[in-house]
DNA sequence: TCTTCATATCGTAATATTGCAATATAAAGG
DNA sequence: CCTTTATATTGCAATATTACGATATGAAGA
């Protein structure tokens, strides 16, 4: 259906959910991917390191943000965006959770 | 359109993408949750665990297989699935590239 | 062999996502 | 006020995702 019951989870697997299925879009990695070489905030160029429309990289854009993984702030004429680190830690913590050390008892 | 041009990133940024996208969807983070609580392989009771039918689990395990994030194997009647840890490092790694130190230079 | 149990796959309907062109907005400079 | 520049929003069309019922498969036991 495309549709999800969100309902029938609890909020920090809808707020874990959230967050990654911002991650999963390649141009969306490519922005982070971006904005994490750069070490600093960007204003203005990101549409022309990506191979998409104005449109589109606006659009993602404002995924990223909606999902609190950049912030993005009016300077003049354009817009600076950086990273927001707010919620890395929730995302690290769920991964090295999925570390377990007695696994493989019977999965080759 | 839903169509993602593939063919514009590098290999590391779809590796990231698709993993993300698997991760994306509350019933495979909880899926990966439970099966990291319990810290075992779990054989069989995967769908009691949900608020899904089982043909609506059955196809979040084979996404979640697909992106390499579990391993399943067949054990008589029923099937075994544990937590693929390989590309955990890749997500581990991206995760802290995006940490920076002289950020906020602009963005309050 | 027939039945049962566990899981996978198919078919379908509802909804979501992606991308672009077109358009809107909003600030800055003439 | 008009134009330019930068970004956002809107309105499609194409495609993808999600969910479920129905059905298939496949192993184990009666």
């Amino acid at each position: 259906m495309g549709i999800t019951k969100v309902e029938s989870y609890n909020d920090q697997t809808l707020a874990l959910a959230t967050i990654f299925k911002a991650l999963g879009h390649p141009a969306r990695i490519a922005i982070l991917e971006y904005l994490a070489k750069e070490k600093k905030c960007i204003c203005g160029d990101i549409v022309t390191e990506l191979p998409l429309s104005q449109a589109s990289v606006s659009r993602h854009l404002q995924e990223l943000k909606t999902a609190g993984l950049i912030q993005g702030t009016i300077s003049g004429t354009s817009v600076c965006y950086c990273i927001n680190e707010q919620h890395l830690p929730l995302i690290d913590q769920f991964i090295n959770q999925l570390y377990s050390p007695n696994i493989n008892s019977c999965c080759p």
